[in-house]
RNA sequence: CCAGGAGGGAGGGCGACCGCUCGGGCGAAAGCCUGAGAGGAAAGUCCGGACAGCACAGAGCGAGGUGCCCGGCGCAAGCCGGGGUCGGGAGACCGACGGACAGGGCCACAGAGACGGAGUCUGCGCGCGCUGCGCGCAGGGUGAAACGCGGUAACCCCCACCUGCUGCAACCCCAAGCAUGGCCGUCGACGCUGCUCGCCGAGGCCAGGGUAGGGGGCACCUGCCGCGAGGCGGGAAGGGCGCCACUCGGUGCCCUGAGAUAGAUGGUCGCCUGAAACAGAAUCCGGCUUACUCCCCUCCUGGAGCG
RNA sequence: CGGGGUGUAGCGCAGCCUGGUUAGCGCGCGUCGUUCGGGACGACGAGGUCCCCAGUUCAAAUCUGGGCACCCCGA
C-alpha cells in the first residue's frame, strides 16, 4: 500500500475516530469517516498491549496485506482506521484476513464476495 | 563412548506469485526497468564517549561513580594478561575482594554484661579483721558475636582515581503567519480646544514567539568499469585477531556502514530433514546486563571400555 | 526515542530514608450480640510469596544488583 493511500497525520486519525462510525470484531475494530480527498486511505493502530515490536509489526503487515487485496474494490472517498485488539497477536493469517473482509462488508464498503 | 568445564563459530538456504521504502535510468505523465534494504543481542537503558545547546577566570566545597596487587588499552566505567588471600567442587574450573589503631553511629531478643566501664553463677588456690569479703585462675549459661582494642563501611566516613548541566523530542534553518509588540504624511470618535498634543477604534507597514507543517542534524572520501544506482579496488575512521618493540608506537590479516517518520526491509506457499528460539534499526560508536535455538569447532577434567 | 515514578490483606494507603520489636490504618468480609426484621452500633475473628530472583548482614518489606508489570512527563 503506497504512501498516498495511508493516513499520515495525527489530526486525520483523530478526525476518523471522532466520527463515531465504527464496527467491532473480536480481532479488530474499524472506524470509517468520509474524506474530501478522492482516495481510499487507511491507518492501522496496533497498541503495546498486543505484544512486542516483532508481534506488532507482523500484525500490522498482515492487516495491511489483507486490506491491499481489497483496496481496488472499495469505493473512494473514505478514510479507514483499523485498531488491532489483543487476540490478533495469536490469530492466523486466514482468520485476520476474514476479519478484515467481514468488517468491510458490515461497513457497507464491500459487497458480498465469494472469496 | 558417557558426564562435565573453558573459549570460539553459526543465528537459515533455494524457488514461485503478489507487495513496501530509499537511490538510479528512461518517460510529458501514468508508469516501466534496475540496485540496495535489521541484530547478536537491534532489547533493558545500567554506564561511558562523540555531537549539540547552555554555563564557565582559577581554586575549593557539595553530589555521584569505581575499588585485592602488578602490567597493557581507555578521561573514566570496563576489558585483557599475570599473581595473591578466602570460599565452593573429586577435578578441569567457578565465585568474592581497599581501610574498622582517623573519627562518629548502630548491634533488637536473650544475657550479669554488647565495649568503657562494669561484672553473673560454679569450682579451685591464696590472704584477712573468717556464716563472709578481697585477689588470681579455670569453667558453665545467653547469643551471630562475650573482653579478643568484637561485628557492621551494599551506615556516615577515610584513602586513591575520575566526573560542569541537559539531552537528537538536543540543536539549527525555511515558508505561512496567530497571541503580542513597535511605527505611520491615513480615516473616524472623544478630551482641552486655535494648532500642536493625548487617547480609543479601524487601516497600512515592520518585528514576531510557543504549537502545528517542511527540511537539516542523518551516515566517510576516492580510482577503474557501467548511461546510472551500483560492482571491484584503494584510503581514512571504528572494531577484532596476531607479530615486533615495549617510551611515543609500528606493522600484517579480517570485519563494518540500511536510513523509515502512523514509521520500509514484507505476505502467502513449495522443497531442503523435521529449519527451531530470543527477537525489529530510529543520531552514531564502545562497554555491561538480561532473553534464547538446531548444531559445529578447539582445548581441558573425571569415568568406562578396547588395544 | 529520552527522562522520572509506583508495586505491601479483596480495594485504597502507611511503614522503607535511619535494617530487629506484633507488618499497621480505613473500607470491605465472617461469627455473635442488639432489633419484630433490616440498617446503624458494639464485641470477637479470619485474611499477607511485602511483584520476582540473587547478594550484603547474625538478621532484609526496608540496603545493593538484575529482571517483570503498570503509570506519568518531554517536540
Amino acid at each position: 500500500m503506497k504512501r498516498e493511500f495511508r493516513l499520515r497525520k495525527t489530526a486525520d486519525f483523530q478526525r476518523v475516530r471522532a466520527g463515531k462510525q465504527s464496527w467491532a470484531h473480536p480481532l479488530l475494530v474499524l472506524y470509517v469517516a468520509p474524506s474530501d480527498v478522492g482516495l481510499t486511505r487507511a491507518g492501522i493502530v496496533v497498541g503495546k498491549r498486543v505484544g512486542g515490536a516483532v508481534v506488532r509489526n507482523r500484525v500490522r503487515r498482515r492487516i495491511r496485506e489483507a486490506l491491499r487485496l481489497r483496496h481496488a474494490d472499495l469505493p473512494p472517498g473514505y478514510d479507514l482506521v483499523f485498531i488491532a485488539r489483543e487476540p490478533s497477536a495469536r490469530a492466523a493469517w486466514s482468520e485476520l484476513r476474514a476479519a478484515v473482509d467481514r468488517l468491510l462488508r458490515r461497513a457497507k464498503l464491500l459487497k458480498q464476495f465469494n472469496s
